[in-house]
DNA sequence: ACGCTAACGCACGCCGCTGTCCGCCTCGCT
DNA sequence: AGCGAGGCGGACAGCGGCGTGCGTTAGCGT
């Protein structure tokens, strides 16, 4: 009679939640969020209905997916924050985080889009980016950052770490962590550097993709 | 009454075909490569039919609105090659080369991309790689060029800057301008550097789309 | 044990893209 | 000017993904 929470779930049905989740997570690692809904419930061998019922969209699905990438994206912030030296904190940050988007595709969009309802994604990526920032102040005036590096500078290197694709996962994450050497032996401060041009004001794309959101 | 060339084309036919490879650059340039046929041909001002008369495949179709972008692919590596300094040459390569790509979306996938029919396609990619393979030959014998480099680093910077995306042309060019430079600065030869990981080999993905090639 | 209700999956209608067939049009040659 | 072939476009069937309604099943509380 007293109104239930309407989240107490059902023992089956939160067991499938969790074997979409894990099937979700799994084929979006792979192959990005690209991937049809419905494939997404096949592997999770549910009808497409159930999916659908337990995350109308698929931004609401992508969101918690990822929730536990992004916990692994706040360690690893958190992580090179602790570094004593500054630099190498800040080089650990960007190892691990192309390292992290070299072995989940997905998580790469995931981080990269913009998710209009999902608040406390964006939050999560807001604190990244503002720890990022501190340390990069603090790599610079230890004199091992270069001083025109600015925070976008590492959505751009991420973003371009997402272009990187190969064919299976090993070469992927051999060739993501050569381009994060090449982008820490980019930004590292040097005598014989020539001045970087401007910066582009990198607003992430569009949403995953077009859910029913017409008016 | 002599078995005519079967590609002389009647005018009418010519100037759609010159249409359609002009609304195909157009709207690959912009959108990539993944835009529907139908698309094209809606834009070139012509029915369905007439496109996939004249570009049976949308293979066919990316070969040849790009052939003209092949050709400045090809100037822009004669350019650096004429160079006396290998280095400025080499720089220059990847500055053009990343601003081509950042002012055509479509061109990077259709470069990244390996058509197995398009067979000059390919050899013009082998050209441009043979020569900035011996760009940078010069350019390590110069000593501007890390000793470390290697010819799958271009592949990786330019799978690199594909990944990076922007709402706004200008936008798009100014990031991959700061990234073009990001990546010289980090191909440079200089003494504070630490070495590289290992290479990955990367064989390009799959070919664009998927046409009617079943046995 | 029983019943209520949440949860499930099948199957449906819708839409967009693909590639092709066919009747009409028009270019170009005589 | 007349004719024929090459070209054109509308229309069609097939496919795959999307999101949902509905009858059935099975968890859970009494």
């Amino acid at each position: 009679m007293t109104d239930r929470l309407p989240h107490a779930l059902r023992s089956d049905a939160l067991d499938n939640r969790e074997r979409i989740l894990e099937a979700a997570r799994a084929v979006f690692a792979v192959d990005g969020l690209d991937v049809p809904m419905r494939e997404v419930a096949r592997r999770a061998g549910v009808a497409p209905a159930t999916l659908y019922r337990r995350f109308p969209t698929k931004e609401m699905l992508v969101t918690e997916a990822f929730a536990e990438q992004m916990y692994a994206c706040r360690a690893v912030v958190d992580e090179g924050l602790a570094d004593l030296d500054p630099w190498r904190g800040f080089c650990l940050v960007i190892e691990k985080m192309c390292e992290l988007h070299a072995r989940d595709r997905g998580f790469t969009a995931a981080l990269i889009s913009t998710f209009p309802n999902a608040v406390d994604f964006d939050a999560r990526r807001e604190y990244a980016l503002r720890a990022i920032g501190e340390l990069a102040r603090r790599a610079k005036e230890a004199g091992r950052l270069r001083t025109d590096f600015v925070l976008d500078d590492v959505i751009l290197v991420l973003m371009a770490n997402s272009g990187i694709h190969a064919t299976s996962p090993t070469t992927q994450v051999t060739a993501s962590r050569r381009f994060a050497a090449l982008a820490i032996s980019a930004f590292q401060a040097s005598p014989d550097v020539s001045p970087l041009p401007p910066v582009a004001r990198l607003a992430p794309p569009a949403s995953v993709s077009r859910p029913s959101q017409v008016g």
